[in-house]
RNA sequence: GCGCCCAUAGCUCAAUUGGAUAGAGCGUUAGACUACGGAUCUAAAGGUUAGGGGUUCGACUCCCUUUGGGCGCACCA
């Protein structure tokens, strides 16, 4: 519909001998009094042409003509507001029944492909809140890039190599050396979580005091070959799983990580100081210098991941995005610059900073750290709010905001978690539906009114919703929409009613609320919450 | 000290390449069921969009500045 819009706009625009450049943008209005599509073209062009807005406006809708569209009218100060054909949106019913799960797709994507990473967390513990954000957040966009026609890979980087992870494996020995009753020595920046002593334990279980002399190695090896299946388990009951999984110890054994370093030398941006190599950072948008190569001869943590990039360059993705804590916003700017001197074009590169779960308990704030293990992990938000709650509140809200996650809140499941309005709406229909039989209905001439104008209007909007949730890479705007969605329906609900003496009316009636339920399954689909038949 | 991010109703949040009267929920107040699920609905009150300046037809949105918060500033990842 939008882009039969913006075709029959163009043209007309040509017709009038008017150039504009720029995309054309329709909008939906807020306000339903200004039709359900608008656009601000006319405004755009009133400073380039030096026209009174109202005047372009009226020149274009003169000479515009749509299918579908029943009224087509200017508005101060110059927005041209459309309003679709009545018969056009009840007919919509029957082609979104038709459609069913696939209601709202479409081909938008046209080929282009992302790469998207996220949650990434570090083998070293048990996922926490901000993961659980982030993943909410990576796993919507994939499903909704997915839906909206794009290719999209789902990127898991472990980053099961390096100095944390031998810290995690010291941290098992340690534990299992007290165990042993011998004397437990933690690494300084030792894991302190419960999962750390449990692994441990069944270390002991099996090999009694066998592995005293064992090396580190395996501990190492135990340690996040647990973690990991943990990890992927939990991420697994919150509705997310992975295309691909992308090794940091992989990669060192693939890549040449000395070639990535030779090239960025042989482009000039590394030097040698204090017996370490670094990369010239400041080059490109950092503020400081870093280091490659350290004097000891490994790797730091950014030349595998710069591997890591590169090789997603070479699968050839229009467009790649890493979600990450706001708490690594520093490395940004270390990793793009590092790409561009590798000679990649970092543009295609995205990163999304999340800001970080603050998790209250009512008034108060609950300090977490992963090191002393004191936190709230992903597993247990799931066995306390359960998987739809959870994802549904993180993907209520835009990342950028520094949320508050009350567990108290979360712990009521009462009315005030906007997921049981939704899922409400849904069951609701559910059990009206069951009670009915089926009826193919052709014409809704009884159904014809106003309010059901309205709610159609909702439902009819869903595949705009989609796209610009995809093109803006904005998951909230579907969790917005369904809830919108869900307050329409309930508003209709109690102001007429759907079973009546009238068969043909209720079985238009029927069909109405088959397509808002489809609607409903299909956008919460999209973030990963499976509403309910029955509550 | 330097850098990045954030500040919207009492509270939690929308408003996203600058658009129409800044919207929801919770809470508060007043109402609505002898019928399909009241876990609902209908209203009301609640705002100098942290303060100040600027840019323009138009600013919560962009620029400058002040204040207040978060997070970074490792030869950790």
């Amino acid at each position: 519909m939008k882009s039969k819009l913006i075709e029959a706009i163009k043209k007309t625009l040509e017709d009038l001998d008017i150039t504009y450049t720029n995309e054309i943008e329709i909008s939906e209005p807020k306000d339903k009094e200004n039709g359900q599509f608008s656009t601000n073209v006319a405004m755009k062009l009133a400073s380039l042409l030096k026209e009174n807005p109202l005047n372009i406006a009226n020149k274009i809708t003169d000479n515009l003509s749509c299918e579908n569209i029943s009224k087509i009218e200017v508005k101060a100060p110059g927005f041209i507001n459309f309003f679709v054909d009545e018969d056009y949106l009840f007919n919509m019913i029957n082609e979104i029944i038709k459609l069913g799960n696939d209601y709202g797709r479409s081909d938008i994507g046209n080929g282009q492909s992302y790469n998207i990473e996220f949650v990434s967390a570090n083998p070293t513990g048990i996922l926490h809140l901000g993961n659980a954000r982030g993943g909410a957040y990576g796993d919507s966009l994939a499903r909704i890039l997915d839906f909206a026609g794009y290719d999209v890979v789902k990127e898991y980087y472990i980053n099961d190599a390096g100095s944390q992870i031998d810290n995690l494996g010291l941290s098992i020995q340690a534990r299992y050396f007290g165990l042993c009753g011998k004397e437990e020595i933690m690494p300084e920046n030792g894991y302190h979580g419960p999962e750390i002593l449990e692994m441990a334990k069944e270390i002991y279980d099996i090999h009694k005091e066998a592995w005293l002399n064992e090396p580190l190695e395996s501990f190492k090896e135990v340690g996040v070959k647990k973690l990991l299946s943990r990890i992927i388990n939990d991420l697994e009951e919150y509705g997310i799983k992975y295309d691909v999984f992308t090794s940091e110890k992989d990669i060192y054994q693939k890549y040449s990580l000395k070639d990535i370093v030779d090239n960025m030398q042989k482009n000039g941006y590394t030097y040698e100081q204090d017996g370490a190599i670094w990369f010239k950072s400041t080059s490109f948008y950092d503020s400081k210098d870093h280091v490659l190569i350290r004097n000891d001869g490994n790797y730091t943590y950014l030349v595998p991941d710069i591997a890591n990039h590169i090789n997603k360059y070479q699968r050839g993705f229009t467009k790649m995005i890493d979600v990450l804590g706001t708490d690594h916003h520093g490395y940004v700017a270390r990793l793009k610059g590092a790409l561009k001197a590798n000679g990649y074009d970092d543009s295609k590169l995205d990163v999304k900073l999340l800001q970080l779960v603050r998790l209250m308990n009512g008034e108060e704030i609950v300090r977490m750290s992963k090191r002393t293990g004191n936190t709230i992990t992903l597993k247990d938000l799931i066995d306390e709010v359960g998987v739809n709650a959870a994802r549904y509140f993180f993907t209520m809200h835009s990342l950028d905001t520094q949320m508050d996650f009350d567990m108290e809140l979360a712990k009521k499941n009462s009315s005030e978690n906007p997921v049981y309005y939704v899922s409400y709406a849904y069951a609701r229909i559910c059990t009206i539906l069951n009670s009915q039989k089926d009826v193919k209905v052709t014409s809704y001439d009884n159904i014809k009114d106003q309010d059901t104008i309205d709610l159609l209007s909702v439902v009819h909007k869903f595949p705009q919703v989609v796209a610009s949730a995809a093109q803006k890479e904005l998951p909230h705007l579907i969790t917005n929409y369904v809830y919108e969605l869900a307050n329409n329906f309930h508003a209709y609900y109690s102001r007429h009613r759907l079973i009546t003496e009238d068969e043909n009316k209720t079985a238009e009636n029927m069909n109405l609320i088959k397509a808002v339920k489809i609607t409903i399954k299909n956008a919460l689909n999209l973030i990963g919450v499976e509403p309910p038949e029955k509550m």
